[in-house]
DNA sequence: TAGATTGTTAATCGATTAACAATC
DNA sequence: TAGATTGTTAATCGATTAACAATC
């Protein structure tokens, strides 16, 4: 039984979570304490059992965290065991290396689209589908209802073309774009990457590091 | 003159200032309040002035900052006037959009070099460079002296390839691939993208919006 | 039972927000 | 000068850490 509201923190740390127990599945790990899992991944032992009973009561006293069975209770968490319909807007470089590059389906997602406006890359085959003209999306999400929708298009036309996926019933965006995406509808879900800051972030870094040089 | 230790949120929020005082200065914005310019990132004016204020103090009492010397003086902070070398490993699918898609020298860095084990992929040009074979990457960088390296290899060389450049000098890490890179070395810096955990929290957000279904 | 480790409450720490004196 | 808005201190809020009783 969830808690009411579960901070952006916790929420934050639950994918990684999620990586370190399927990687200590593999290892053969039957059971972890949270000492020993707050050794392997950094954090302390008191705040992955504060993270974890937001969710409920995944341990026993004297014993630990049976690794398989916390793994799938936070993949139930995190709705990974779901195929939410993806497509993808902009198969250009960027869009076609994500696409390939990720394993949606263990992630919650199906991709079952992808669009773009050149000539060039429409009727070009991506991670086993062929990119579609632009032009055909609101009859395909007519019909096939995407409820995710990845946008690698030029910064320029991220905010129009959210509008206009949203009109066509997309209620949850994977923005790649360097463009703030921020929508006023309140059942809209957005996730900004923004690689360029990550790479400005890096280069403070380095700057901080070597200031005196 | 910096104060002593800026805090992680502080430094985060940074390439964000740096983004929306760069768009004000487009749409020819002279001055701006931290008011107005709260209200247009969906910040609070106290917050912008406490970060700014780890800095010094780049505004005037009555009128506001100056868009384009505020700008000027966060890119300082972040280093962007520097070309720190920086090479490509792994100039697959994802290596190669990264390296097109981005805009280097506006973020502290230079391309100078990419570097894949992949005979099919060795000599194509990406960016303008022209990819070498790994099995040259000492000597290069015995030469060119790359400071900073992208890791798009698989997950599975990740820790490998980067303790292999630290040893011919990288310092920094902008590391793509699905394993968590934390280097011992503490004059090593790291910065992790993790896609599929970017990917994971959208998943999560939709099956907590629509959880009763 | 004794030892281990959770679940949970209390204490601490840090970050955000509010307030206001300083000053342009 | 009066109005505006910063720089900065104080108050609040939230997140992390510590402590320990519950219990396997």
């Amino acid at each position: 039984m969830s808690k009411n509201t579960i901070s952006n923190s916790v929420i934050r740390r639950l994918p990684r979570y999620y990586r370190f127990l399927g990687e200590l599945e593999t290892n053969g790990y039957v059971r972890i304490s949270s000492r020993e899992l707050s050794e392997k991944m950094g954090l302390t032992a008191s705040q992955i059992r504060q993270d974890f009973n937001c969710f409920g009561e995944f341990g026993q006293q004297g014993y630990g965290y049976n690794v398989s069975d916390l793994r799938e209770e936070i993949g139930k968490i995190l709705g990974l065991s779901r195929q939410t319909p993806m497509i993808l807007i902009g198969a250009g470089n960027l869009g076609k290396a994500i696409a390939t590059h990720l394993d949606f389906n263990s992630k919650g997602f199906s991709l079952i689209g992808a669009f773009d406006v050149n000539p060039e890359i429409i009727g070009k085959s991506i991670a086993g589908i062929t990119v579609m003209d632009t032009s055909g999306l609101a009859e395909f999400c007519a019909e096939k209802k995407p409820v995710a929708a990845i946008l690698c298009v030029p910064t320029s036309a991220a905010s129009g073309t959210a509008e206009m996926l949203i009109s066509y019933g997309v209620k949850a965006f994977w923005n790649f774009t360097h463009y703030d995406l921020r929508i006023g509808h309140k059942d809209i879900i957005v996730e900004n990457v923004h690689l360029g800051d990550s790479l400005t972030t890096l280069s403070y870094g380095l700057n901080t590091m070597y200031e005196n040089k």
